[in-house]
DNA sequence: TCACCACATCGATACCCATCGATGTCCGTG
DNA sequence: CACGGACATCGATGGGTATCGATGTGGTGA
């Protein structure tokens, strides 16, 4: 496994995780995960979490930023989904039994 | 699988994700992953981190807050030791594919 | 072309947090 | 009982960030 983890590795996994260490986020990817493969609009996803659109924009951005989402344009709408694979990857990265065989 | 997700599970992971999201309880949580089941006392990480003692106790403190870590007293030293059950079932959150069979 | 809609960005405000030096607490030792 | 070592807590400081209203941008339809 990761037997050094460089100061590099820590600082990009914390990094990865701040970008979920949010309520806001946290329900965001939730319900981008239960409508994966589909994707959501920002105007379905603002009145769900209660807070107004530009800070949902600001934390999909951030999740986008992260690599956690994606965006597909169609006309003036943007719908966004969830990346699984990155999401896997990240659960392995803290998971101890996961290194193991 | 989890349906709902209310208010208050989403503030409890992203709580316990915020615990993690810093390059410093990375490196303490790596080191104590690597270390287990043993536990590794205060004055064996202070110098590998960087940071002085005062920070590696509030980092610690609060990874244990947080219920990834645990505390056996010795004497006047003090072992912290990681608790593997607790990160594989933070892991299992953020993963989704962990909620399918 | 003009008005409108969905979304992104900007600027300001308020709040949280990481870090350290200094100090306190507890324990074992001489 | 004084001393010293290991760790925790305190107080101050600097940097980061979530939130919103206002505004900018791009595409749509009349």
């Amino acid at each position: 496994m990761a037997p050094a983890l460089s100061d590099a590795d820590a600082a990009a996994l914390a990094a990865a995780l701040k970008a979920i260490a949010d309520p806001n986020r946290v329900k965001l990817l939730h319900r981008l995960i239960a409508a994966a493969p589909e994707g959501v609009c920002v105007c379905d996803l603002t009145a769900p979490l209660g807070i107004e659109q530009p800070s949902v924009s600001h934390h999909l951005r951030i999740l986008r930023q992260a690599g956690l989402v994606e965006r597909r344009r169609k006309a003036s709408f943007a719908y966004y989904s969830a990346r699984l694979d990155a999401l896997d990857a990240l659960a392995a990265l803290i998971s101890p039994s996961a290194g193991r065989a």
